[in-house]
DNA sequence: GTCTATAGCCTGATAGAC
DNA sequence: GTCTATCAGGCTATAGAC
């Protein structure tokens, strides 16, 4: 408090988090010692463990600062017109060029399986990633219904539809490594097939009378 | 060879993979310590190491044993008539009663958090589930477009979106642990949805002139 | 705050009696 | 084949010098 820390030390925390960060997500939690950490932080384990007072607790701290970054960036501002298939087409490049990043897939492998030891971490994850997309995808359909664009009994539901329906084979295959990631051709070819679908499924009563 | 074992023990390996199954399943790869499954086999663990030369030996065995009883049952004996929407409804209702049992979530789980360390367990399960799965459904929809109940482009593509919407937020939240298991009724309902908006958005060019 | 050194525990795996 | 007893090593976390 009374003496600020040395200048040059940019928040050696975010230092810790940062290589902790790399380690964890690509190694698992168990295999990541906290030696490890310490060595690719560059600091002893006594100075990171000032810092944090256990693994876990360092691991929480991780995980939430990398949601928070991500989510920011990646939900809010998307211009959708009325046009629904070019609407959903928009969203769901976005959606899948955020999910299928490197990052975003090694949380998830990562999230899954701690979720059962750290039920906290999942119910967290849960409510600052999908949860929010899914929000943001039902209020467009809601958007759209009430134009007369689209004809959606439950909009939730469709929204849950749509969002699946590019969480597929693909996002399997990332997600065990059998499979480079997507290229922009893949993912836009995706999102569209997806947009035409919902859109195709979803037409409000006279299509084109 | 000479002797067989006695007679009593039918088969201890079998004995020893159904207990580390049921440990690593619910604890995950790292936190199942030898001891535990020794102790929950019933066997002493020089004895366990008779049997299956390292941890990760036996965690292959076992989960390579659980894929072929579960999808061998799973995806065999389905008669599937040419009313689309009744059809894949049905194999929405199976996909998704397969989807969500304790047992897949659990090796869904084990399975993405281990694919790092073991490429090869990620491509077996990938193969024995989902790509058959995936076949499966493309098969049908096939079917369905020759006879002109369906006009669907890509078949393939097709199976993967109908499947996509099935696996949705409700999967995830229930791999997060966030929610109950769907009862039979909340399944009907998602594949029928499913089923619905498939059909609508591939109806064949005339629908009902 | 930061380091070196170490405590205390639990792990996977083995040696030897029977 | 099966057990009891134990090894050697890695882990998280801490104590004490500076």
């Amino acid at each position: 408090m009374a003496a600020k820390s040395s200048k040059a030390s940019i928040s050696k925390g975010s230092q810790i988090r940062a290589a902790a960060g790399r380690l964890f997500l690509s190694q698992g939690y168990a295999a990541t010692s906290m030696d490890s950490i310490a060595a690719a932080a560059g600091v002893s384990k006594a100075t990171l463990y000032a810092h944090f007072r256990s693994k876990q607790l360092l691991f929480e701290s991780m995980v939430q600062e990398r949601f928070r970054a991500e989510m920011e960036e990646n939900l809010k501002p998307l211009q959708l017109g009325d046009d629904p298939f070019e609407g959903l087409a928009a969203v769901g490049r976005r959606f899948l060029a955020m999910l299928m990043s490197p990052d975003a897939l090694a949380a998830f492998r990562l999230v899954l399986a701690e979720s059962v030891r750290l039920p906290e971490l999942g119910e967290a994850f849960y409510r600052s990633g999908p949860a929010r997309t899914l929000e943001m995808v039902t209020a467009y359909i809601e958007y759209l219904n009430e134009r007369g664009r689209l004809k959606v009994e439950d909009p939730a539901l469709g929204a849950d539809q749509f969002l699946g329906m590019l969480k597929n084979k693909g996002h399997m295959k990332c997600l065990l490594g059998l499979a480079p990631l997507p290229s922009a051709a893949d993912i836009d070819l995706l999102a569209r097939a997806a947009a035409r679908l919902f859109v195709a499924g979803n037409a409000p009563a006279r299509p084109k009378l």
